[in-house]
DNA sequence: CTTTGAAACCAAAGCGCTTTGGACGCGCAT
DNA sequence: ATGCGCGTCCAAAGCGCTTTGGTTTCAAAG
């Protein structure tokens, strides 16, 4: 059942009944209601594709998710992020479509998404340093908002990010505060935006402290469990050990403990961690208790957020960005302790 | 750039220069050459959506993924799967459009992707008994594969599953042979096919070695690793506790390694653990032993497989159905050993 | 009684592409 | 010469919708 068909059927004009469906005021109330009535009997539902042809608005948006090259990872937070949006979206009556892409081609996915004119707008994704697909969006006019933020470029376009040096330096602070000495640090990816930031909130609160930024107690790794594990282990076997984990997710954090555990240690007694909670909703941190002590906020949330900011920012392309910093909330739990000996 | 205008620019209709990018064989060797360098060099893109229309074909498959109602959950797995999938599909020029839905009012959200015809084919998540979207995808003729397989459904469907009745089978009879008599089972939600299959693959196993199938010692939840907890400790307080954890998934399996250390146990010494493991990439089952004995497969490659059998049936709606179910190999662990006392 | 204007409706022109059904020219067999 | 087939190309008709620019009707205003 098409609009024609529709519309022959009711004995109006295509134009009619469009406009009876839309929702515009130049149609008689008792046509409108003939339209809808025959509408939902008939199940007419206006193709999707013929509107977005017309109106030039497509009525989606695109997601490009990229996964490491080397060991092709795909960032589990992307599940939560994506659900929170993806709420949103339906809502508003939006699609989502999704490129998978090799860390790297972004640029493709994003040129074809945004030029092909598929998608109304998009999210950017894991920001890295010298980021080239700001301008290329920007260049061709796409509406974007960028979850997180990147660094060295003009802060004029929306974004929502957390205060990741602000929540690594509280994370430090406590450990420091909890008489920690030596503090390791297991960070993301080097290259992306929220490492380095993390990087400078855990040198900065070192610094104040009087603490020595061991570089052999920072590293920079892709966010599994695994990657965790090996990095604390390796720490753990050398002389003079670190006993403060500072750790960029919750999968590492279960990683770290892994380790602790194997090496005769429990964590939150002999060794503590404090690790940044994405609140993922299959990673609950602990029920009433929380299993570690974590600097958290929603990356379903803030899928939410940017997706709404995103819907607002096609609906209006000009007006002032929309930007966006979130306070993580700093919660303690079992994973942090006295330094004892 | 679109195609009349560079038609008028190249002096050609834009029948040929359609034809001479597509491929078709009515173009002059010169002309098809000249066509496509001007193509390059305005880096000139046919819309998508306009082809779309006219093809009929929208060069895009749905994926609706479900989040639990309650709470909220969105099941890890799917991160995987989708990297595996959206490969596929960038390769053949497919776009990927995702809805995320409440549990249960995804009947809407099929009806919408496939009806609004803004898609040719989708894929089922997650089937449950008695699934009223395989009807509802058979009826509008939209082509799709199942990632798992349905109960009672006439077996006329495509679909990728794993030997869920086998792979919990072998799980069982490996924690048997090993001396355990008192075996939990944590498996995920109860109305999902896949649970059900794994809950006869574990019975089947007990009762073929005449032992009792306790009830206390089943349990149906979600499969996060704070449900692996919960359920593991309370068996674990029970009087004559279980000894042998036969789990749905290796985030609940960290959760049971919690609850044992929690009780001062280790596993693969105090008690054992075998697990499914879905190969997901931020979750590797350790590096050279792994962490846990498991039941594994990949579900990236199960993404890759139906997406290219959702392609094919795309490109030949008739045709027999492709249906595989994929062995899972049985690796040893760490989580496992002889039972003592 | 004419004018004006609002209300309700419609015809037709796109949106940018694909594809059908020719048209045209050329070489070859008839 | 005529006809045929083939290789190239093109005009135009859609695909199913939205939207511009009307037209018609009818009541109120002048």
């Amino acid at each position: 059942m098409n609009l024609k068909e529709l519309s022959d059927l009711l004995g109006l004009s295509p134009t009619t009944v469009s406009r009876a469906l839309g929702g515009y005021p130049e149609v008689g109330a008792e046509t409108r209601r003939r339209v809808r009535a025959a509408a939902a009997e008939h199940g007419y539902r206006p193709n999707r594709r013929a509107a977005a042809l017309a109106t030039g608005r497509s009525m989606a948006v695109g997601h490009v998710i990229p996964t490491d090259r080397g060991n092709e990872m795909v960032n589990p937070v992307f599940a939560d992020f994506i659900a929170g949006a993806g709420e949103v979206y339906a809502q508003a009556g939006y699609d989502m479509t999704m490129s998978v892409v090799s860390d790297g081609d972004e640029a493709k996915a994003y040129r074809q998404l945004a030029l092909d004119r598929g998608v109304d707008g998009m999210i950017v994704h894991g920001p890295r340093e010298d980021d080239p697909r700001i301008d290329l969006l920007r260049e061709t006019g796409t509406p974007f908002v960028v979850h997180g933020r990147v660094p060295d470029a003009p802060l004029d376009y929306d974004f929502v990010d957390v205060d990741n040096a602000r929540a690594f330096r509280r994370a430090t602070d406590l450990l420091i505060d909890l008489g920690h000495r030596r503090i390791a640090f297991l960070n993301g990816p080097a290259h992306m935006d929220f490492a380095r930031r993390r990087r400078d909130g855990v040198k900065a609160a070192l610094v104040a402290r009087g603490l020595p930024a061991d570089p052999h107690l920072m590293r920079h790794s892709e966010m599994s469990e695994q990657a965790g594990y090996d990095a604390a282990r390796e720490m753990l076997g050398n002389p003079d050990p670190a006993t403060g984990f500072v750790v960029s997710s919750l999968i590492m954090a279960l990683g770290v403990r892994r380790a602790l555990q194997d090496a005769g240690l429990v964590a939150g007694r002999d060794a503590s961690i404090v690790t940044h909670d994405d609140m993922l909703s299959y990673l609950a941190n602990g029920r009433e208790t929380p299993l570690f002590t974590a600097t958290r906020s929603s990356v379903r949330a803030a899928g939410r957020r940017c997706a709404e900011i995103l819907l607002s920012r096609i609906a209006r392309p000009d007006g002032p960005p929309v930007q966006e910093v979130w306070t993580s909330e700093l919660v303690l739990g079992a994973s942090t302790g006295p330094i004892r000996d």
